[in-house]
DNA sequence: GAGTGTTTAAAATATAGTTTAAAACAATAT
DNA sequence: ATATTGTTTTAAACTATATTTTAAACACTC
């Protein structure tokens, strides 16, 4: 840890993890003053308030975490290697930080009016591109028929799901959080060929 | 007599929705005073606490919504017709109450130490019977050998997640709620011919 | 050492959940 | 019909904590 990080990105650190352990309704300014270990009034120099906090930190999160998977989806690899590199890697994302999901839920859920956050998750989703390539294969015969919206659906429940409900599966199943891994680590091949079986005739 | 169990109904009617809307953090006692139209300190003579209130909606939601699906899941019908039993019911008990994913997801970031309302949302899950039954017809052939917790993780990621992203489905896709219980209404055959079509070999 | 940006301490507001004490009410026994 | 009792409701107070604002202290640069 670098000693003399500026205090305006201690905050923005202490915060970010103390949301999406405790979520932002249950973590208090000082709650967040405390663990970056600066004083109260700081935050609101820095950030106006602690909902202008929450608005930057999620704007970065949201960046960080869909670069990557917009470029494969719209990238010119074909369909099927391209859902099999999304998965991965989606899944590679959320591996390293499986409190993504629960926090994204949680923040669809509590402001549904700030059409704003919604547009930004909401790019997570499925490019034009991506769709139209599914539509055409299916008309060049390639794959079986399928309707864009679905199939997407499909993938990001299976992918993301499962992070969702982390503490029930591993709860139910007796699993630590290596053996989380595992099992999620398994579902890279198990997502990807449900997904591709299901785009073939048989 | 009659006019007690009334307030009482009132308080808990008036929590139940907007601990759904709003999430529970984010909704006051004096929010669910003035929506049930009674004084506030009723809420504590009814019900100790807030978090008591909670505890008591909690737990009847979750018995009101599982009983039907576990039945199905520890009934004697064969696999593809409880599947396919299963994923009907749970997409109707969902479209008739659209909240009540997101809610959950909400409780399960929320308290993560509070073992029992862990437990409750975990029978939501599969049954001993249901895994067996994967395994014995596995076995016998009648389906391919499938992985019965990860064949469970996949049915409800793909009946439940789209309530989880609800709002950004219709945003997207610029659907009504008509559109969206329609589009969900399609999932019924779409997530079980899915299913079942993974579960055979070809 | 004046001026700048940064940090601290403390006061002022605001809102939360909970508790109290007494009034209003309903049912029943006198 | 009235007094007694237990239940339900009300308004206000209490306690705790969250958030915002203000003003002063500090430290660095020019």
């Amino acid at each position: 840890m670098a000693k003399n990080k500026n205090t305006e990105q201690k905050i923005f650190d202490a915060a970010t993890e103390l949301f999406m352990e405790k979520g932002v309704d249950r973590t208090s300014v000082r709650d967040i003053a405390s663990k970056a270990g600066i004083n109260l009034a700081l935050m609101n120099y820095y950030f106006r308030s602690k909902e202008n906090l929450f608005d930057a930190i999620f704007t970065n999160l949201v960046k960080e975490n869909t670069r990557e998977l917009l470029k494969i989806l719209d990238s010119d690899m074909d369909l099927e290697e391209k859902v099999q590199n999304y998965v991965n890697a989606y899944i590679d994302i959320l591996t390293s930080n499986p409190l993504l999901v629960p926090f994204f839920m949680a923040i669809i859920h509590r402001s549904q009016d700030k059409i704003t956050k919604m547009k930004m998750i909401s790019n997570l989703y499925g490019t034009e591109k991506f769709s139209q390539q599914i539509v055409d294969e299916g008309k060049k015969g390639t794959i079986r028929r399928t309707d864009p919206s679905h199939f997407f659906v499909d993938m990001i429940s299976l992918i993301t799901f499962p992070f969702a409900i982390r503490p029930l599966i591993m709860d139910r199943n007796e699993m630590s959080a290596e053996d989380f891994n595992l099992f999620i680590h398994e579902r890279k091949e198990h997502v990807t060929n449900l997904l591709l079986k299901n785009m073939k005739d048989c």
